[in-house]
DNA sequence: ACATTATGTACGTTATATTGTACAGATGAA
DNA sequence: TTCATCTGTACAATATAACGTACATAATGT
């Protein structure tokens, strides 16, 4: 998830040792006390808004250079290292393949859904967009008050704000991706 | 100069009233309380990192998106708008008119220096640079211990990440526009 | 009309961001 | 070495961000 407190622990005091300055004279830059520039790069601390402004104006630089952290131009996620969210008493699991960062205007989920699990999802906002595909089992998903039957090799795409439900309609496991879609 | 605060509050309110949420929807989709989400619209909040981290996350839209505010095409700075800061009792005068602002690399002042007026600077960040150009009376730059003396119309630049002054050297009141670069 | 729900604000409490001072280790000059 | 300065951290005090509850008003239905 990486933490963003973290990252801007990294990026100032990346840009301050750039830049030879001591956490003083970083402070009589900025006008942000010796000790908040030291906590801050320590990640010890969530610095406020202004705070942030107060850095980036007295050193000069932008905000997104305290904010922003280089993507990497490949990155594995593992099975193993996702945290799955349980619904249903377990017996729906989503797992955060690629969840919502900054700019990206979408997530990646996968999903397990045991023989009778079902879950009903609250409307997303507005705009939002679901595209599943099914790989193992049988699905339904109901929506606008229609459902549809999935099997595995099948896919859907929905207006998503609004209020819908998925289902294991068949008599063994089911898996599918999700990509939900987020209007800029 | 625009509290930064202020923008975010102004952003936070058209996003959210744009997607026709309750303050209590977005305390949901955020997990940031109802209470806080009010006070920062109202501006009277300025919140930590995490908390806008929060919101731009639980509502899908960027980390810019809250801090930007849109920039008009045309702006107008008057004088009389201007708050100078005064060095030497005074007799050293900084208008900022094109104070530094998020991406933009320099600043522009204006500079007006009385008979005999005086200024000892210390070093700007590493690489920085000013670009002097004299309008009024006469003006000694010393830089690198070495004294440039400009008359009305003359022309300066130097890196101004060393000791640097400013000097009144003429008979009478000395004005310049002054441009100080930052790098990136 | 009334009741009911929804929306945003005021208030008191808790958590924590922010500050100033004091301190310990490092660096450098003589 | 010794003294001095510089750098970053630890600590205690204060300011304020963040929260939960309760309240006022608006909106909605019956």
């Amino acid at each position: 998830m990486e933490e963003i407190n973290l990252i801007i622990a990294k990026n100032l005091k990346t840009i301050r040792e750039s830049k030879k300055l001591s956490l003083e004279k970083v402070a009589e830059l900025t006008g942000v006390s010796k000790t908040m520039i030291g906590q801050i790069e320590r990640g010890e601390s969530s610095p406020t808004i202004t705070t942030i402004w107060k850095i980036a104006n007295g050193l000069k630089i932008s905000f997104t250079s305290l904010i922003n952290h280089p993507q990497p131009d490949t990155k594995v996620v593992l099975r193993n290292e996702i945290q799955p969210l349980f619904e249903d008493n377990g017996k729906y699991r989503v797992y955060p393949h690629f969840p919502f960062e900054n700019d990206r205007r979408f997530e990646v989920y996968s999903v397990e859904i045991e023989k009778g699990g079902y879950l009903s999802s609250d409307p997303h906002v507005e705009g939002a967009e679901e595209y599943i595909t099914v790989f193992e089992g049988e699905l339904t998903v109901r929506v606008n008050n229609i459902e549809h039957t999935l099997q595995s090799g099948d896919s859907i795409k929905f207006k998503a704000d609004r209020p819908h439900s998925y289902h294991n309609s068949g008599d063994t496991l089911t898996r599918l991706s999700m990509v939900i879609y987020y209007p800029a």
